[in-house]
DNA sequence: AAGGAGGGTTTTTTT
DNA sequence: AACCCTCCTT
């Protein structure tokens, strides 16, 4: 029997509701991830097997972690696994198995974001659409919204009800048919297409349905509309499902997410049972009433009361700076002394912001005081041009049809490929509808190309084709292969050629060996590695962490608010607190209540992964696309104090530098500013001298 | 076909 | 400021 006396009752009681209907209320630092972790042990121990449990996290690391603890809980001694896994990976996992029954190839590859822009820009082009009309990007998220409601592109064409929506519904269409030539899905056509799936063949469907008793889902205030109809057909036998998450952290609207999945659960499946997790041991109790405060000026939600189990401490303040380079630099200064003086560890501070340009300015001043940090999430790695080249080269290796991927690369670095030849066979191709190397031979044959043009393409063939046998019959040499492939194709000499300042060339060169690392590392922990593998592991941002960057290396945590959902942290530092940044300016413009309060979730969000140690920072000015501008503070620091409508004080400007600009009296050191109503630190702390 | 100059646009958040 | 696209010259 598990042991359950580390719960608290309301806990206890989660973990021991096992069968029907069962909703989670979990606010902020309540512990809702052990809950779930236990539930699933718990079912184990009382004899429910493993892999007839299906979890369903909100990313991959979360799904590692589960994994791992519950294992933990439960000794070790399953032979069987439970299914631990996101809602797109176990959507892979359906359509590599029956996908067939749509009439797609079960090797589809999966198109990322700039996949996805490539695809939009031709289906603009084709229905002789220029990007004044519409962009590619507008394109994609009009064609996101659709899938994320389950509407195909014919449906989308019969009920478009505005112009823009008509034209893109002819660019969904066109879209939508690329995609399918190129035997790919998109990352929404992962849940939409296995929704379809289980609407068109019962048969597919009730093998899965088969397949599990229980159903857990995390972060449940997350789901889409898509999302929701999965889980239902899921369960739709037995009911056994439990949910778990919080509607005031509910952050992913913009991508579908509808909190009324949560507020709904009791009447979507009668006989539900409602736990509420309201103890909440992460934040002092400074901290969580600043969160209170803020969060409930939004409407439309559970009320629900967080109860502090630490005491008062105040570890709130707010800081304000000329510019962000004097933000990131004294936020740094600042990490670096409690490092150093204070015997701090850095993996204990994180560093947290809206937007993903920001952490520029900190990084520098890391890396210029040499404080050690990861940057989450942050896809930069893998935007970076030359990523995303090799990456094309992959996948056109990988998969024939993926033209997207071929026109990217097929004359880069330059081999003698025009644009002009390259149109020519592409315009053919589409007007019969064949393929783009078909089509260079019918023109061959034509003399239409240059013989010299021709001879590059099939020359360039020949080498994917060498490629693409050794990537099949030596899988674990991958690596070397990539490295061979770079030096083939003259990629390092290009780069070299390219890039004539120094310090550029190296950055670069590094980045093709952070590249060839990734490999490395797939190809060590994949148990059957092979080329799909390590591009669908790269889709599904499922890639396992370098080693020494992984959890528990000691650095300073640099993320966006979005990707600090499910963490937390000693000390946090919140920066840019600005009206623009935290709320948004996209939001602001919308004029929307319901816009403004999930940027105010955010910020909420932001505030309660502080454990002991929270820090809002704004700067009085910003530099925006090469132009110096004043900011204001942002409306939630106001919201978030005791008395509504309280001005606040006229803070310090940070000003240690010597251009005068803001005179007057400047405190030696950062400003300590706590706000009105935050009661006073009732033990000694080290912010009651700032070490400045 | 390649490379460079000039002009226009951009930044929300991510599985 | 940084990037991308287009146009122009070679």
């Amino acid at each position: 029997m598990l042991n359950l006396s580390g719960l608290n009752s309301s806990q206890r009681d989660a973990v021991e509701t096992l069968s029907g209907p069962l909703l989670v209320l979990a606010g902020a630092g309540t512990g809702k991830t052990r809950v779930i972790t236990y539930r699933m042990a718990n079912l184990i121990a009382r004899g429910i097997q493993p892999d007839r449990i299906l979890s369903v996290t909100f990313t991959n690391k979360a799904a590692r972690e589960m994994r791992e603890r519950a294992a933990t809980l439960i000794g070790g001694r399953m032979k069987r696994r439970p299914v631990v896994s996101t809602f797109h990976a176990w959507c892979v996992r359906v359509l590599r198995e029956d996908i067939d029954s749509l009439g797609y190839p079960r090797q589809f590859a999966i198109y990322d974001r700039g996949d996805q822009e490539s695809a939009a820009r031709t289906a603009l082009r084709d229905i002789r659409l220029g990007d004044a009309a519409m962009k590619p990007g507008d394109l994609i998220s009009r064609i996101s919204t659709w899938k994320m409601q389950g509407v195909s592109s014919t449906a989308a064409g019969e009920h478009s009800e505005s112009d823009f929506d008509f034209l893109a519904s002819m660019g969904y269409r066109r879209y939508q048919k690329q995609l399918r030539a190129s035997g790919a899905v998109d990352f929404d056509d992962l849940l939409l297409l296995t929704v379809q799936l289980f609407r068109e063949h019962p048969d597919v469907l009730r093998k899965y349905q088969a397949r599990y008793d229980h159903v857990q889902i995390d972060e449940y205030q997350d789901t889409n509309g898509v999302q929701f109809n999965l889980i239902e057909y899921l369960v739709r036998a037995h009911n056994n499902l439990c949910v778990v998450g919080d509607d005031d952290q509910s952050i992913y609207g913009w991508r579908g997410a509808e909190v009324e999945h949560i507020i709904n659960f009791a009447s979507h499946f009668p006989g539900t049972r409602t736990v509420r997790l309201e103890n909440n041991y992460r934040c002092t109790r400074a901290i969580l009433d600043c969160a209170n405060r803020l969060v409930r000026h939004n409407r439309n939600r559970h009320d629900k009361t967080l109860i502090a189990h630490k005491p008062a401490v105040s570890g709130v303040r707010i800081q304000v700076f000329k510019d962000e380079e004097s933000e990131a630099r004294r936020v740094v200064e600042e990490i670096s002394y409690l490092i150093s003086e204070l015997g701090v560890k850095a993996k204990q501070v994180a560093i947290l912001f809206r937007t993903n340009e920001q952490p520029r300015v900190f990084e520098q001043e890391l890396r210029r005081q040499k404080v050690p940090y990861q940057l989450v999430g942050g896809q930069s790695f893998f935007d970076r041009r030359e990523i995303r080249d090799l990456m094309a080269y992959l996948k056109t290796i990988d998969n024939h049809r993926d033209e997207v991927s071929l026109l990217r690369i097929i004359n880069t670095p330059p081999r003698g490929i025009g644009a002009t030849s390259t149109e020519k066979v592409l315009q053919n191709a589409v007007k019969k509808g064949v393929g783009f190397w078909e089509m260079v031979d019918e023109l061959n044959r034509l003399r239409e190309i240059p013989v010299r043009t021709v001879q590059a393409m099939l020359d360039f063939r020949n080498l994917i084709e060498r490629y693409r046998s050794a990537a099949q019959t030596a899988p674990d040499q991958l690596p070397e292969i990539a490295r061979r492939l770079m030096l083939d194709v003259g990629y390092e000499s290009e780069i070299a050629r390219q890039y004539k300042d120094e310090a550029q060339r190296e950055a670069r060169q590094n980045l093709l060996e952070e590249f060839i690392s990734t490999i490395a590392l797939y190809v060590e922990k994949a148990p059957a590695p092979t080329l799909s593998g390590f591009l669908e592991s790269m889709a599904l941002q499922d890639r396992d962490e370098e080693s020494e960057q992984d959890e528990e290396s000691d650095r300073v945590r640099l993320m966006t608010l979005h990707s600090a959902k499910g963490l937390e942290f000693p000390r946090v530092y919140l920066v840019g607190m600005e009206e623009g940044l935290l709320p948004h300016k996209r939001s602001i413009d919308l004029d929307s209540e319901k816009a403004i309060a999930e940027e105010r979730r955010l910020a909420y969000v932001g505030i309660t992964r502080a454990m002991d140690h929270l820090t809002l920072t704004r700067s009085a000015s910003r530099m925006k696309w090469g132009k110096r501008r004043d900011s204001i503070p942002s409306r939630f620091l106001f919201e978030m104090q005791e008395e509504p409508g309280l001005e606040l004080p006229e803070e310090h400007i940070d000003n240690d530098d010597d251009d005068g600009f803001f005179s007057g009296p400047t405190p030696p050191g950062a400003t300590d500013h706590k706000l009105p109503g935050f009661p006073a630190a009732s033990e000694p702390n080290e912010f009651d001298q700032p070490p400045f």
